[in-house]
DNA sequence: TATTTCCAGTAACAAATGTTACAGTTCCCT
DNA sequence: AGGGAACTGTAACATTTGTTACTGGAAATA
């Protein structure tokens, strides 16, 4: 049984003022998205910020050629930075979101929220505040293909996904996980392995587990 | 000679209101950096926003072990984005300013840049566009360590290099160069001499001089 | 001119990653 | 039970990039 609209807007209580809870209350459309639809395609126009009450969406860069690399998750009580200045730029082609979990969104339209920005102080600070987490995920992600071996970016990749679903248990094929950091499918399986003999992890099927310092 | 403060702030006439430029007038400190400075040290924290009246600034991302990586210039009537929301981050030690000509800097603190963004429609547009540019900059900058090879990255560079410079001869050792892309020396010493043969630039010393396709 | 410093050129090798191909397993569907 | 789809394991090889070491030329300086 779904939540009501209020009930979603109460969520973001804490943050926001009062007046801004009521307009975003009568300002805001309810989108329900599934796991695995993809919300914003490469070459499409958003005409509205979205504010996350339930799920998680994964922010990823997409090439011409089809390559993926992850950039970041958009989780419960947070929303994308990209959309608050993209979303006037067609030609921004080249992010695409995708839905992990069932989700909620609320959507704010941009001129409203382009309002809200001068109107309400705590939302100016929520969008500064997404921009530099965004930034700094930015950097991190430039930092893993930049600086860090595969093996490294390997580990690190099960940790943070486990963080997003808070289980040691990670269930995605070698596939998903070589798209994600945009490399080939037998590296993937070829450095799990070795991980495996180091102790570092357990593999069954398409189950990877946690072992240490995590 | 240098110019009056009053000239300086004048540049930024066609994009900013009156009230707003009366402000900046009296609100800003006056920066001379000369060439070769580093502006922004890992680590440092910043307290206000520079607006770069003539000169060219290196962001790049620098990691632990030293290595260093191009994010992208900032050049005359532009800002750097990550200073409106990173300055307050102490922690974000990761970022490296450097002045690449002499240059002038009007520098607006903190919190007077914090109203303004309420206050003046030009600012808050000001930041949001510098703010969708530089994401769109460290964008490219994932796409090409990510899924670029070295050879495309390194005909991109010179390229980008001589748009800031305006020049199709550039002056750099090898060294430098290899610096900026994250690598190492003679990688780019023997790309480079590949590329000549390919007939796609001319090498003389520690100039380059690109041929094709500009 | 002699000396030093900086820089490019190159070889030889090491390591990391990408690619293709194929075998064997598990799982799902009918 | 049988067929097919999806997945992992692995080998063999190609390509790309990193590393070390050494050479000689150009420029700077004494």
């Amino acid at each position: 049984m779904p939540e009501s609209s209020l009930d979603h807007i109460s969520k973001f209580s804490s943050v926001f003022e009062p007046g801004l809870l009521a307009e975003l209350e009568s300002n805001h459309m309810l989108m329900q998205p599934r796991a695995g639809e993809i919300m914003m395609n490469p070459g499409q126009t958003i005409r509205a910020v979205p504010l996350v009450v339930s799920g998680t969406f994964k922010v990823s860069r997409v090439n011409d050629a089809g390559q993926e690399l992850l950039l970041y998750y958009v989780r419960e009580g947070e929303s994308c930075a990209m959309t608050f200045t993209c979303c006037m730029m067609a030609h921004f082609s080249v992010i695409k979101a995708s839905c992990e979990d069932d989700s909620v969104l609320l959507c704010v339209p941009m001129h409203v929220m382009d309002q809200w920005m001068t109107k309400y102080p705590t939302w100016k600070r929520f969008v500064m505040t997404t921009i530099l987490s965004r930034f700094t995920e930015i950097i991190k992600a430039i930092d893993e293909v930049a600086f860090k071996k595969l093996d490294d970016r390997l580990v690190n990749y099960p940790k943070e996904k486990s963080s997003v679903t808070g289980s040691s248990l990670i269930n995605l094929s070698h596939q998903q996980i070589a798209d994600e950091l945009g490399t080939n499918r037998v590296v993937i399986s070829r450095l799990l392995k070795k991980l495996e003999i180091d102790k570092k992890l357990l593999l069954y099927r398409t189950q990877i587990k946690l072992l240490k310092d995590l």
